[in-house]
DNA sequence: AAAATTGTGTAGTATATACGACACATGACA
DNA sequence: TGTCATGTGTCGTATATACTACACAATTTT
């Protein structure tokens, strides 16, 4: 569960090694929080950070934000707000795809994406 | 915003005309918080209650559970969990939907639901 | 008229969230 | 060999979340 940490730490060693801008210090810094507090997050010593933070890591490291809020166990709230909208349909739709295979899901996604509506 | 404490202070008078059991102190007793505070959350002096509670509230008063934690401004941590396992998958589709009309989410809700997969 | 029920005001609490500041030993490097 | 950068340990904090406990005046019920 505190997968988030270990993963983080990773991608940043990976990018580290051949490029020394992917230090702890100097992603914290480009972030915008301490270096300790880096460190204890990559080893799960404190929970995963506040959305904001963990947007601004993802981005820092080239990963996909939702990807990333997804394993510090969020979902943004931008996807929430549109949830909250028509909580009734959108209840139904997911729960309704629980158990889908992602190709089902990609057949809709793609479907209303060339809008046949 | 505070939309939430003035619908459920609706919900339970409407529902109070014919059935003393609907006071703030009998519906709180049900569902296990204290009266003075149910007051509160009607009156929006606090904010919306736990997910927990505000599901139990919404029962109480036969609500649909969804719809009051989206007046609260949470979605469900179940919702959650399933975009959370399929991060990109749900963002897509989410992001996706987020202007198409009812019909067309429901036109999808169906489709998967009869099991064209 | 007594008893019970009503809603609400006041005050306080326990836990979680989301960090910052500083110091320090170790290792790289020039 | 001195300087600089590295990761991390310790301590503290501000704000939010999610309530409880008690009391009390007003109304309702019996």
């Amino acid at each position: 569960m505190t997968h988030f940490g270990s993963t983080i730490r990773e991608i940043r060693e990976r990018l580290r090694r051949d490029d020394r801008r992917y230090s702890v210090r100097q992603v914290a810094g480009r972030v915008g929080i301490e270096p300790a507090y880096l460190s204890k997050i990559e080893r799960g010593e404190v929970a995963p950070p506040s959305e904001a933070t963990t947007v601004r890591l993802a981005q820092d490291l080239g990963e996909d934000p939702d990807v990333m809020l997804a394993l510090a166990g969020k979902v943004s709230t931008d996807l929430q707000a549109i949830i909250r909208k028509r909580p009734r349909l959108f209840a139904d739709l997911i729960r309704q795809l629980k158990e889908a295979p992602d190709k089902a899901v990609l057949r809709v996604v793609r479907e209303v994406r060339d809008g046949n509506w």
